[in-house]
RNA sequence: GGAAGAAUAGCGAAGUGGCCAAACGCAGCUGACUGUAAAUCAGUUCCCAACGGGUUCGGUGGUUCAAAUCCGCCUUCUUCCA
């Protein structure tokens, strides 16, 4: 496919940070990006022009989830995911081995596939590559992941090598159904603390020759050190000139820790889940809007923010919305938080373009980790 | 004027002789959340120099080894009858 690459036009000389357009059918967004996470064919609470607004460019989707409801025949019905959630950016759906993971106790795996039993009523529903692939198909998202077994962490050595040579074997599987000429098939990178599995599993992978690599097993409990250690024994592996996603991964320092070591992409429910729960992402550190001491502050969340949130409300009227459950809060809220990673993302292209990515990220969370971090 | 019933922590509401500093819900205060089973989950809320101690269940006086729980009186409220 030839409407899908990556256009690198700076890389820091001082990191492995890269800067660029990646172009996919549905136009052209800059990296490293982050992109929030829309489950359920919407990211909670925004619409379209909320999410242009505050400048996103790549959406997630859930291929297990929207599978179940409203299934992938409806999807394609309507014409795809994009007509469907009226989205004309790029999507990129995840393929369900996220939910291997978050859905452990109620799946079982074999060399074949995945079978769940799911969430809603507990009926079966079996993934296989293929099947992930088809369902994919069906969504017609710009971005697919091929399935993978999302290990839990710690995991024993032999069960992540065995674990990898079947996410090898489902990656080969997936590549060979997968038809649409107009998405891009990620592989995915797992191996979990292990360098010499992620090394294995990356080199394994670009023999294959995906259009971009993810890097998978992260975030799910493990210390920051280690998760940062991941990253770091799986880009070595990866071409230059093909995507790198660190999927799942959200907090500021892993951020900007993964943009150090070249990866370009980024999503995260974090800043959208924890908007919902009232705890915001500042250029200060964490606030937990609820809290007694904003009952009176009449100062936006985050002076240095641009967004809709920031521009046109007080901390102690967000605090009110929460403290009431109004749905408009949780709004504002996810506004903000969306916005904000996606304004560190725009200061850290900025910074890559100028050579000077090492300074700011110490700048940054210099300021952020004044107070509790995520 | 008479009759019946009720008063429990910020609010609502269990408990009706010892296992009660008192269930539970709400409100309050605080944490957490990372490819979304999440508008969710967890902690905490009488006072204190606190793995112990001190005061509580409308008020007051009793009964009892022991009372939120039983008895007398008082106060307030609700309903019904006049």
């Amino acid at each position: 496919m030839n409407n899908f690459y990556l256009e690198i036009l700076h890389v820091d000389k001082h990191s492995k940070a890269r800067y660029g357009y990646l172009h996919t059918p549905h136009g052209k967004v800059e990296f490293p990006m982050f992109m929030p996470v829309g489950t359920l064919a919407t990211v909670k609470g925004l619409s379209p022009e909320e999410l242009k607004e505050v400048g996103a460019g790549v959406i997630l989707a859930n291929t297990y989830h929207l599978s179940l409801r409203p299934g992938e025949d409806i999807v394609y019905k309507a014409g795809g995911l994009h007509k469907f959630m009226n989205y004309d950016g790029p999507i990129l759906t995840d393929s369900g081995g996220f939910q291997v993971f978050s859905l452990a106790e109620k799946r079982k795996i074999t060399e074949e596939g995945v079978t769940f039993k799911n969430h809603l009523n507990g009926a079966k529903r079996f993934f296989s590559p293929e099947i992930a692939i088809e369902i994919e198909e069906k969504l017609g998202a710009d971005i697919i992941m091929s399935l993978d077994e999302c290990v839990h962490y710690p995991a024993d050595y032999e069960y992540m090598k065995n674990s990898v040579e079947r996410t090898l074997r489902w990656a080969k599987r997936g590549k060979d159904a997968h038809k649409r000429e107009d998405q891009a098939l990620f592989g995915i990178v797992q191996g979990g603390e292990f360098a010499d599995l992620r090394k294995y599993c990356a080199e394994e992978l670009v023999k294959m020759d995906f259009p971009g690599y993810s890097i998978g097993g992260t975030s799910i409990g493990e210390p920051k050190d280690v998760m940062f250690q991941m990253i770091r024994n799986s880009t070595p592996y990866l071409p230059f000139d093909k995507p790198r996603y660190l999927m799942g991964v959200g907090s500021v320092d892993a951020i900007l820790e993964g943009v150090q070591e070249g990866v370009d992409m980024f999503d995260c429910v974090l800043p959208t889940r924890i908007a919902r729960h009232g705890a915001l992402m500042t250029s200060t550190g964490r606030v937990n809007i609820r809290d007694k001491q904003y009952e009176e502050d009449f100062t936006p969340l985050d002076s240095n923010c641009d967004c809709y949130c920031c521009k046109n409300y007080t901390k102690a009227y967000l605090r009110h919305l929460y403290k009431c459950e109004e749905m408009f809060g949780k709004r504002l809220l996810s506004i903000h938080n969306i916005r904000f990673l996606i304004h560190l993302m725009e200061e850290i292209r900025k910074a890559i373009q100028e050579d000077r990515f090492l300074e700011f990220k110490e700048e940054f969370l210099k300021k952020f980790n004044n107070s509790k971090g995520f």
